[in-house]
RNA sequence: GGAUGGGUGGCCGAGUGGACGAAGGCGGCAGUCUUGAAAACUGCUGUACGGGUGACCGUACCGGGGGUUCGAAUCCCUCCCCAUCCGCCA
C-alpha cells in the first residue's frame, strides 16, 4: 500500500507508474474522494467537539430545565456527527478499495515494459551452458528412467500438479535444504521453519489476494486460514503490528516451508513435469531493514542467489524485471533464470529464483515500524524477500544439466556429502 | 472437541458511567550528583489523522463490530483472538 498523502501530493507520478506497470487505477478519482472525505471528516469532528462540550456542560447545569436543554442539544449534535461519520465511512471504503490496487513505485532503473519480454539481462553465472554430444533428455524422462518421481500417483491422489518424489530425488531435496540453510546461517540469517498456513489478514498485508476468482491461494473451508504460497507470507507476518528499535534492524531470516499455489489461469503454459506444480518446498530469505539499507540488501540477496547457483554449477542469467511484470508490492525485482536443457526446443532459461525490494509497501499494511532512540514518531521498515532455493525448479536444473550420455545424472559436488553418492544411476 | 481465564500505551499492569489518553512499574530521553560510569533523585516520554511557519490546537483510538446513554475502557449484544487445564493424537 502506498501512503495516501504521498499519492495526493504526487498524482501524476503515481498515474505514470500505474501505466508503466500495466495497472488500471483511477488515481484522480481516489484524490477527489479523499478531498471530499477530509472536509466531511473535519465537519464531523467539529460536530463531535461541540457534542462533547455539551455533555460536559450537563454536569455544571444550574437546574433541571437547563440540564434537559443541554441533553437535547447533545442528542442533536451526536445525530449530526453520526450522519457525517457514516458518509466519511462510505467514502473511506471506496478510497481504500482503489488505494489497495495502487502498486508500489518502481525503481528508476527498472526497465519499463509491459511484460517479461522487456526484462533486461544483467549478467550470466560462472557455469557455461553445457553442450551435449548426445540428445539431452528433459527432467521428466530422466525421472522416469531413474525412478525419481511419480506424477501418475500424484494425480490420482491429489490431482494434476501434485507429485511424489522418490529415491535420490528425496535425498536431493533434503540435500538442497541443508546446503542452502548452512550457507545462509553463515551469512547471518536466522534459520526458521514457518507454519504452512496463515490468516487471510496476513496474506493481504504481504500483498496476496486470497479468495478472489483469480486467486493463486488455496484457502481452508470454514476457517480464516490459507495455505501459504511462499514463506514470505509467514516471515513477513512474524513482526506484524510491531514497533522495533532502530538497533534491532536489520532482521534477516531464512524460512523453510512448503508452498501451495493453485496456478489458476496457468493451464497451457509451459508447465511440463515439475515446472509448474501446486506444491513445492522452498527456502526463502527475508529481511526487515532500515529504509537506507534496502537497496544494498537487494543486491546482497541477488548475489547470494548467484552464489548458490554458481556453487551448484548450474548455468543461469540474472534479469532486471520489467515494470509490467513486477507484481504489486515490489519496487525492484531481480530474477535468476537457470538454463534448462530439456525446456523448449533446444533448451531455454526458466525462472528459478526471484528477489524483491518491497520498500515500505508491505510494512505499511502489516504495521511494521521502527523508532530511533530519543526521537518522536516512527518510520516504516523496508521489507525484502528472495528465493534461496525453490526445490522443484532446482531439481529440474540439476537433473537436466548434470545428465550424462549413459542416462545417469551426476550429483553436484556441493551436494555429494549430503546425498551420499556421486552419481544417480538407473536401478538394476 | 470439553472447561475456565484473558485481550488496556514501546513492554508489564491498575481502572467505582463524567475528574481517563488512562494510576503504578519497566524501558527511553533530559537534568542533578560523580574525575568518568553505576546507583540515587527530579522532570519529560503513546499512535494516527486533520489544522497552523511555529510554541501548539482539534478529533479519534483501551481486541473488532453493534447497542444503551447527553456522556462508555467501564453496562448490554455479537464476533474474533490469546492463554491454561482436560480429552484425543504425530
Amino acid at each position: 500500500m502506498l501512503d495516501r498523502r504521498f499519492i495526493l501530493e504526487n498524482i501524476e507520478l503515481v498515474e505514470n507508474n500505474c501505466r508503466d506497470r500495466g495497472v488500471v487505477v483511477d488515481v484522480r478519482k481516489l484524490a477527489d474522494l479523499e478531498h471530499q472525505r477530509r472536509s466531511l471528516q473535519t465537519e464531523a469532528e467539529e460536530a463531535n467537539r461541540q457534542a462533547n462540550a455539551a455533555s460536559k456542560a450537563i454536569g455544571k447545569a444550574a437546574n433541571e430545565p437547563e440540564r434537559e436543554l443541554r441533553k437535547e442539544e447533545g442528542r442533536q449534535l451526536r445525530a449530526k456527527k453520526d450522519g457525517l461519520h457514516a458518509e466519511v465511512e462510505a467514502l473511506e471504503a471506496q478510497i481504500r478499495k482503489i488505494q489497495s490496487r495502487v502498486p508500489n513505485l518502481s525503481h528508476p532503473n527498472a526497465p519499463v515494459g509491459a511484460d517479461d519480454a522487456a526484462n533486461l539481462e544483467l549478467k550470466q553465472g560462472k557455469t557455461p551452458v553445457p553442450s551435449f554430444n548426445f540428445d539431452p533428455k528433459d527432467h521428466v524422462e530422466l525421472g522416469d528412467a531413474l525412478d525419481l518421481f511419480d506424477f501418475d500417483a500424484g494425480g490420482k491422489v491429489a490431482g494434476h500438479g501434485f507429485y511424489y518424489l522418490k529415491n535420490e530425488a528425496v535425498l536431493l531435496e533434503l540435500a538442497l535444504q541443508q546446503f542452502v540453510m548452512r550457507m545462509l546461517i553463515e551469512r547471518n540469517f536466522t534459520p526458521i521453519i514457518t507454519p504452512d498456513l496463515a490468516r487471510t489478514e496476513i496474506l493481504q498485508g504481504v500483498g496476496f489476494i486470497p479468495r478472489g476468482p483469480e486467486t493463486q491461494i488455496y484457502s481452508i473451508a470454514d476457517s480464516d486460514l490459507n495455505l501459504i504460497a511462499t514463506a514470505e507470507i509467514t516471515l513477513g507476518g512474524m513482526y506484524s503490528d510491531t514497533i522495533l528499535e532502530r538497533e534491532q534492524l536489520p532482521i534477516r531470516m531464512c524460512g523453510l516451508s512448503h508452498c501451495y499455489r493453485t496456478e489458476a489461469g496457468a493451464a497451457g503454459r509451459a508447465s511440463r513435469g515439475l515446472y509448474r506444480v501446486h506444491q513445492f518446498t522452498k527456502v526463502e530469505m527475508f529481511a526487515f531493514t532500515h529504509p537506507e539499507d534496502s537497496e544494498k540488501t537487494l543486491g546482497e540477496f541477488c548475489d547470494i542467489e548467484c552464489e548458490i547457483f554458481d556453487t551448484l554449477g548450474i548455468p543461469f542469467r540474472v534479469v532486471d524485471t520489467a515494470t509490467g511484470d513486477l507484481g504489486g508490492p515490489a519496487y525492484r525485482k531481480f530474477d535468476l533464470e537457470a538454463w534448462m536443457p530439456g525446456r523448449g526446443e533446444a533448451g531455454a532459461f526458466g525462472e528459478v529464483t526471484s528477489t524483491s525490494n518491497c520498500t515500505d509497501y508491505q510494512a505499511r499494511r502489516l504495521g511494521i515500524r521502527f523508532k530511533n532512540r530519543g526521537e518522536k514518531g516512527t518510520h516504516f521498515v523496508h521489507t525484502l524477500n528472495g528465493t534461496a532455493i525453490a526445490i522443484s525448479r532446482a531439481l529440474i536444473a540439476i537433473l537436466e544439466n548434470y545428465q550424462q550420455s549413459d542416462g545417469s545424472v551426476r550429483v553436484p559436488d556441493a551436494l555429494q556429502n549430503y546425498v551420499g553418492h556421486e552419481v544417480i544411476k538407473p536401478r538394476p
